[in-house]
DNA sequence: GTGAAAGCGCTAACAG
DNA sequence: CTGTTAGCGCTTTCAC
């Protein structure tokens, strides 16, 4: 791409139309009260004539600071993500501040490559979903001054403020209304434990087990799934119903994986829920939209990156770690008439 | 917030550190081979005991350009956007571009703000989803010297390129399919004429009923919905069903329209496709995975960023009006025998 | 191969 | 109320 030809205009050219000094300009666009009316109106109409559009590189290297933060997500197509997103970007609009925001993939080198650049351009502070289990670079970060705010995974360092959502009471509250629907064998298709939201769902379940006198041994069906979508789900249910002793009720680590359980229920004519009751996580915005609606644990993303846009902007500087509890939403797939 | 206290250390703390002029910590920087291994070596390690890190801005106020472009569109929570965004950013980072992204809510206000941060910011260019029809802000960006880039809309002015897709093509694509199956009587379950998207594909409709010889007066029904998702589209559809003369296919103006339009045949017992067939529109990625696989038109959304960016960034100044042609993708709710 | 110094555009302090 | 001026941190000639 060939360099922006045109010289942009600035301040100088303004004074000069305008028949006075630099500083006045100044004056006109950051106090105007301290600028005689007629004046005022002599830099405003050559503002307008030129269009002048303010230097921010050299307003911010004047001033060593910017009213902008940066965000890493792993996937901003993830819907999951961009309601997170939003919620941030709705706090920093509040406050004046705007968003600079990226996807990682997962690749702790890009992760490393938009910190790096983020810091260059003097962000106040960074709202970052982890690429990876180590979290040192972020505390370096923030012992060089910048807020660093851990998203959707509570923080292991104290330093280091963190929003996050509590799978382990999510899932033990799906599984509760399973159990007091009557339900004493249940399958849950879950992801591998090295992903934490995995793991502390897995945790969730066996609480509400055996908190309900149900020894998870006999009574749950973990079922390991690759891919955490509909096909996985499909793979998964398919396992299930080859079951001799059939559980009455399936847990799925998100709608997606929930998606494939129900297609495949279908093609089976299992019926929903007399024959399997089925529970899903995340609560998109199609899971009222099934043709049986889906009962699913609804995640406040949008509450979760207005917090962290809030810690970030805080005036007070200790770390917070914040919790939000997640909520079920009950629909037809576990209380239906199907 | 409080002000990042401590002073960023500087190249001039570097310099002095390794007992060299700024200059040669600087021609490290960007320069290397002009450097003594052994005074590299030495500036180098200042660095990293000092773990400093390039200021942007200055070094962006010394260039006059910068390698950011920005972008807005109608919602980042919207996934046709945000797979468009993925695009972008895709392109973008090829090229070691970042982006800076942008919702306008469809409020010119909030769209001229960010236009405003972007150019004082100094981006090379912005990719734009223009929030009303008119767009001579954009054409007064571009005489100022910034690449602009009209997303998802063609240009009307030659001056500005454009990455668009052809939504007459792809309506009309949809009900050719459906004429082809032997239907001659079609409800489309549309949005206001007002919206560009809802004037062209109700336009492509009627091309391809004109084409096979079928009055649009007698062969079409066209509903108008104020909401564009799922109730929308059973609010459409029982209007549908209620008709004396029923029309054997539907068509929606997207997904989710669909997705109601299914719930409300299922709940009124209607076959599908054999009693209503039915066609959404962007295919999403739940479209595939319903109970009943959904017949959709598929916009190439990630290409759409893709190449919006590659026209940011082209090196030629002339500017490019880029149409793509959208996809049929065929599935069991126009196709299969339920 | 290295150092000195000018200057990018702006703001804020100080003088007048 | 307005003008003058010193830097913010960096890159880039131009000397040495």
């Amino acid at each position: 791409m060939p360099p922006r030809t045109k010289r942009r205009t600035s301040i100088a050219d303004v004074a000069r139309l305008a028949e006075v000094s630099v500083g006045t300009v100044s004056n006109v666009l950051n106090r105007p009260d301290r600028v005689s009316p007629t004046t005022r109106e002599r830099v405003e109409a050559a503002i307008t004539e030129l269009s002048f559009v303010r230097n921010g590189s050299a307003r911010q290297l004047r001033a060593g600071t910017i009213t902008t933060a940066g965000a890493i997500v792993l996937d901003v197509a993830n819907p999951f993500f961009t309601d997170v997103a939003r919620g941030i970007e709705d706090r920093l609009e509040e406050a004046g501040y705007t968003l600079m925001l990226a996807s990682s993939d997962e690749d702790p080198d890009r992760e490393a490559r938009y910190l790096k650049l983020f810091e260059e351009h003097g962000v106040q502070g960074v709202m970052v979903v982890p690429s990876g289990p180590d979290i040192d670079h972020l505390r370096t970060l923030h012992d060089r001054g910048l807020r660093v705010v851990l998203l959707d995974r509570p923080s292991t360092d104290p330093a280091l403020s963190s929003v996050a959502v509590d799978d382990r009471a999510g899932a033990a509250a799906a599984a509760r209304h399973l159990i007091d629907l009557g339900h004493e064998h249940l399958a849950f298709l879950n992801g591998p434990h090295t992903i934490r939201q995995c793991a502390d769902r897995s945790a969730g379940i066996h609480d509400a087990l055996v908190e309900a006198g149900l020894d998870p041994a006999t009574c749950l069906e973990e079922i390991t799934i690759t891919a955490l979508n509909a096909d996985g789900g499909q793979a998964g249910t398919e396992r299930v119903l080859a079951m001799e002793r059939r559980p009455t009720a399936t847990l799925c680590v998100n709608d997606l994986t929930a998606l494939g359980a129900l297609r495949t229920l279908r093609a089976a004519e299992v019926p929903v829920p007399s024959g399997m009751a089925v529970v899903g996580y995340d609560d998109v915005t199609f899971a009222g939209e099934l043709a049986t609606p889906l009962t699913s644990v609804r995640q406040p993303m949008h509450a979760l990156g207005y917090r962290a846009a809030d810690l970030l902007l805080a005036d007070d500087e200790t770390a917070e770690q914040v919790v939000f509890q997640p909520e079920l939403v009950v629909r037809e797939s576990t209380t239906g008439t199907g």
